[in-house]
RNA sequence: GCCCGGGUGGUGGAAUUGGUAGACACGCAGGACUUAAAAUCCUGUGGAUAGUAAUAUCUGUACGGGUUCAACUCCCGUCCCGGGUACCA
């Protein structure tokens, strides 16, 4: 009846549920007069896994804060969509041959199925879906947008492709260098312009496009048989299977991110996201700042150019290294060194990306015969060449200053090279010391001159004499954006004399062509390149087999939200002004870089064209911490028992495999080494007793369980609710997989003990735990307000239920606040009961105590403290038994956001119609919070010397205690007066003079 | 190696950012109700010493030092744990 019980629980959440989808009360419109904010969750990933209870971490805080944003008076925008192109999909497809479309549409169901069980309020009539063509036509679209553009470098922003072309046809490319140095025509005018065919100048401009097709280096897996982003390989292999991955030359789409490292690393500045965010996108765009300079050699005509963040450290240098793919490398190397130089080319070639990884150490190179010229004090430099330095990165080429730098150090050792001292003391022969705060010795000019200083003295130096110049480098790479799959969005290009053209806006979406082959054609094409017909459509035309990576849809999804079935736009201008950045994001920080770089860079481009009047996508960024499991082990011990002689049984037995279990603290003794004979002569009796079991068991079988002289012991997982306080339920476990049927254990004081790890919540280590289960045993706002109850919602946690009890009390104390039924009453008789008697004081100060607590704790995503707070309240007004609607309604309101269904109820149950959603923040009142203090004279030697401050609710024992105390005032303050002394309970604090 | 976080009772975690350390919850112990159990409610609960007791005193936020009337909080050094990154010149 009215009791808070499971039945009771079950019948109002199902219920409310049930109305707010009738009722469409999460519906959001554009077109209000109130002030807009946008929460968002990350788009899941429709895995087949289903969720555990990690998952809704995340989606759990965003709708608190969505369902307090929206009784504080604010149009919320809350929605929710499905990330449901990628490559899990299409594996899956392989391997069980379901179409990508259909298992995802499965995925997604159950996922909605679940996130519905939580009661969360969004608005689903805005759901996306990424490989919906209603959706990707607009992805394809900004995509093209992105490939009409070119970025300005003088005006920092990008351009139309049209603006470029109006430069070229005035005065040729003069003032815009290509970004892409590597390109053989560098630089042309005008009239060149002008008499280019239509071929020669798409190419050009297809070196300044922000999406563009060039044959690039990238990270081929031949087991996937894809290439993978950077960010997709870890350690030389591939993220997803861990397969070795190696650099290969194809032609790929990609885009021109660098040009916007600059912007991107600003815009760092101006949004808040954690340090850590922040620091993980500044290392991965990886500004240094340094200098260009030009060496020439000993050859002439010849010069090689390097690039360093030290060009104070210019007459230090020993030697000079460059990549051995460095283009010089063919041209001056000696006849002499030939042989050294081929032979070390030719064990570059041999190493793979994973040993090359694995060996970073390892100190390698040779000598090219040839000399570069220190342009100051004209010292003969050889040049060697070392996988060290990456082709890569800078030029390519190095200046080596061994005293400086620690791998150049390491070299010089190595090949016995000399090595010049510029830092004095600073350097002790044995390490190099990177300082940058030595006096500089053995440097001409610069001699007394601190490094620091002298840095910019010989920057401004070179750029004086002509032989370099500064120079900001970084070490984020353009982006690949191709991806040899089937299971992605198209590139909405067509191909005419090999060169790429737009598909017009009326052609989109290009639908991506129905099929049921997804092996990849294993030359480095997708599987689209399989569908000729589709691949050369028409004559003389083709379309691309590749498709975009994952990351293309979840670019701009924040926007769709906006205006999700626009046919017109991506979004309504009018749509994009109202809802604008993103007021929070929240979302797991794996995609700290990927992700969040590549929505910042197209809000960035469609920000620059003019469609966005932002250009940064994410005001606030919150990391959940990941929710871990704790699995539970138990102990097999391997014995000699084996199938021979049960085969002795006969079919019938085939299936018994009797195996011994250890409880824990025996098994992990002889894990360790450290059993005692006892423990061994224990075991060995215990298996003689279990041998006397089987034989009386099957008497028909003469076999015996032997033991391996050294005991042998498996370590296993076992599923968790199998285990309770670490016992394990033997009858049970038993049951869970045949072949533990006929097991026998080894207790320890009649118990079984299993040990527990943290891991990561998966199905192979059996220790998922569903949020169903949860929401079954204690409904839906125990689950939210216990997920936010488990600490600080950015710090990573294992999941026990340990505590869960505390806070479905809470709920239960909250709800009988309103009821009459304090456990004596029988269940017939209880019933709800409120007053309109006038609080009291006392009453009051606990309301407004925790008004104000909840709402500065949800403006600080402190959720943990929330909940206690509300505990705390609902401890001490069932202490004062207070049951006054003036105390209570309030605090419905104030409790709808973490336990909607609860307060859902009691507000219907409170004689309102209407639904507490419609309801507003109940506003605290300061003067029942006052803290503020009274003064209290000091008396020292019968003059009064000072205020002592007292906070308004302190007692009279306490104000005398302090009194006391105040004596000692005289100790500090030797005979002046202080003006205040401020007293916590009994204790001086403070004295100010 | 380098760069960020972090280390508080038996456990998860609080602490107005320098002002009564351990809120709140779990667990544990004791009590009430009950034929009994469960549930519920009440009390206690960092450690040590003294006392029949209420209580008092000392000690205590990874370790060692420092600044301050006052340090979990700030500074220096050391040790652990988590995350990021890896020849980026």
């Amino acid at each position: 009846m009215a009791e808070y019980t499971k039945d009771e629980i079950k019948r109002i959440e199902e219920k409310w549920r049930k109305t707010w989808v009738e009722k469409e009360v999460y519906k959001v419109s554009n077109d209000t007069a109130k002030p807009k904010y946008y929460v968002l969750d990350m788009f899941p990933y429709p895995s087949g896994a289903g969720l555990h209870v990690g998952h809704p971490l995340g989606y759990i805080a965003s709708d608190i804060v969505a369902r307090f944003k929206r009784v504080k008076g604010f149009n919320v925008l809350h929605p929710m969509g499905f990330d449901a192109f990628g490559l899990p999909a299409e594996q899956y497809a392989l391997e069980h041959g379901i179409h990508p479309a259909v298992s995802t549409a499965d995925n997604i169901n159950n996922f909605k199925r679940q996130l519905g069980n939580i009661g969360f309020s969004y608005d689903w009539s805005r759901e996306v879906q990424t490989c919906d063509p209603t959706y990707y036509k607009w992805t394809q679209w900004i995509f093209l947008q992105i490939f009409d553009s070119w970025f300005n470098r003088k005006k920092e922003k990008a351009e139309r492709i049209s603006e470029l072309i109006k430069i070229f046809e005035s005065e040729g490319n003069k003032s815009h260098s290509i970004p892409n140095s590597k390109f053989d025509i560098q630089h042309f005018s005008a009239s060149d312009w002008k008499g280019y065919s239509e071929k020669d100048q798409q190419r050009i401009l297809m070196e300044y496009r922000l999406a563009y097709l060039a044959y690039t280096d990238v990270n081929w897996c031949e087991a996937l048989g894809t290439v993978l982003a950077n960010d997709e390989v870890i350690n030389g292999v591939s993220y997803r299977g861990g397969f070795p991955v190696v650099k290969k030359q194809m032609r790929q789409w990609s885009l021109r991110i660098t040009e916007y490292a600059e912007r991107l690393l600003k815009g760092l500045d101006e949004i808040d996201f954690s340090d850590s965010m922040k620091e993980i996108q500044r290392n991965w765009i990886g500004k240094s700042v340094g200098a260009l300079i030009n060496f020439k050699l000993t050859i002439d005509n010849y010069q090689l150019t390097v690039f360093t963040t030290r060009p104070d450290t210019i007459f230090g240098v020993d030697f000079m290294v460059i990549a051995p793919e460095h283009e010089l490398v063919k041209k001056i190397t000696t006849v002499e060194q030939q042989g050294d130089i081929d032979a070390y080319l030719k064990y570059v070639e041999s190493r793979s990306e994973v040993e090359r990884m694995a060996e970073v150490k390892k100190i390698t190179g040779a000598f090219t015969g040839a000399f570069a010229i220190n342009p100051f004090n004209e010292k003969e430099i050889p040049i060697w060449i070392s996988e060290y330095v990456l082709a890569g990165y800078g030029t390519g080429a190095i200046m080596a200053v061994p005293c400086g730098d620690e791998r150049d150090h390491k070299f010089a050792k190595h090949f016995n090279l000399p090595i010049t001292n510029i830092i004095g003391s600073h350097y002790n022969g044995e390490e190099a010391n990177p300082t940058k705060e030595a006096i500089l010795e053995n440097s001409d000019f610069l001699n007394g001159m601190v490094m620091r200083d002298a840095i910019d003295v010989v920057a401004t130096k070179l750029e004086e004499i002509g032989i370099g110049k500064r120079q900001v480098n970084y070490k984020m790479r353009d982006a690949g954006w191709s991806r040899q799959r089937y299971w992605g969005e198209p590139f909405p290009v067509v191909f005419k004399d090999d060169l790429p053209y737009a598909m017009k806006e009326s052609e989109l979406p290009l639908e991506l062509p129905p099929s049921n082959n997804f092996k990849p054609s294993g030359n480095g094409e997708g599987p689209l390149a399989n569908l000729t017909d589709w691949i050369n459509f028409a004559p003389g035309l083709k379309h691309d087999s590749n498709t975009m990576p994952t990351h293309a849809g979840a670019a701009w999804y924040f926007l769709r939200y906006m205006d999700p079935h626009n046919p017109n736009a991506f979004a309504d201008k009018k749509a994009l002004d109202y809802w604008n950045q993103v007021d929070v994001y929240i979302g797991g920080s794996e995609h700290a870089v990927a992700h969040l770089l590549y929505a910042r860079l197209w809000t960035k481009v469609l920000h620059d064209l003019g469609y966005l009047n932002f250009d940064e996508p994410f005001k606030k960024l919150i990391n959940q911490g990941k929710i871990t499991g704790e699995s539970k082990f138990v102990y097999r011990l391997t014995t000699d028992t084996s199938a021979n002689y049960l085969s002795l049984l006969g079919d019938k037995y085939d299936h018994i495999n009797p195996t011994i279990f250890l409880s824990a603290s025996i098994a992990e003794k002889i894990i360790n080494k450290t059993a005692p004979q006892e423990i061994y002569n224990y075991i060995t009796s215990e298996v003689v007793k279990i041998n006397e079991l089987f034989i009386t068991k099957y008497p028909e079988a003469y076999f015996q369980v032997r033991i391996k002289e050294d005991f042998h012991i498996q370590k296993l997982h076992v599923d968790i609710n199998l285990v309770e306080n670490d016992q394990l339920d033997i009858a049970r476990f038993k049951r869970w997989k045949p072949d533990f049927e006929f097991s026998e254990f080894i207790l320890d004081n009649g118990v079984y003990y299993c040990t527990s790890a943290i891991e990561k919540m998966s199905k192979t280590y059996f220790n998922v735990v569903n949020p169903d289960e949860i929401i079954n045993n204690y409904g839906a706002d125990t689950l939210r307000m216990y997920e936010m109850f488990l600490g600080p919602l950015e710090q990573s946690k294992p999941w026990s239920t340990q505590g869960i009890d505390g806070v479905f009390k809470f709920l239960r104390r909250f709800w009988n606040l309103f009821h009459d039924n304090t456990g004596n009453l029988p269940a017939g008789q209880a019933g709800f009961k409120i007053t309109d008697a006038e609080p009291t004081r006392d009453e009051l100060k606990v309301l407004h105590k925790t008004l104000k607590k909840v709402e500065q704790d949800i403006e600080n995503f402190s959720f943990n403290t929330s909940v206690s707070e509300f505990m705390i309240c609902a401890n001490e007004l069932s202490s004062l038994k207070c049951n006054k609607r003036s105390i209570l309604e309030p605090l419905v309101i104030a409790l709808s956001p973490f336990a909607p269904h609860i307060a859902e109820e009691l507000w219907s149950l409170l004689g309102h119609a209407d639904t507490v959603l419609n309801a507003s923040f109940p506003k605290y009142d300061e003067q029942y919070l006052i803290e503020s203090t009274f003064s209290y004279p000091i008396s020292i030697n019968g003059k009064v010397r000072a205020q002592m401050e007292f906070a308004l609710d302190v007692s009279k024992e306490e104000i005398e205690k302090s009194v006391l105390a105040s004596e000692v005032v005289q100790k500090w303050t030797e005979g002046k007066t202080p003006k205040k002394v401020i007293v916590v309970i009994g204790k001086i604090v403070n004295v100010v003079l």
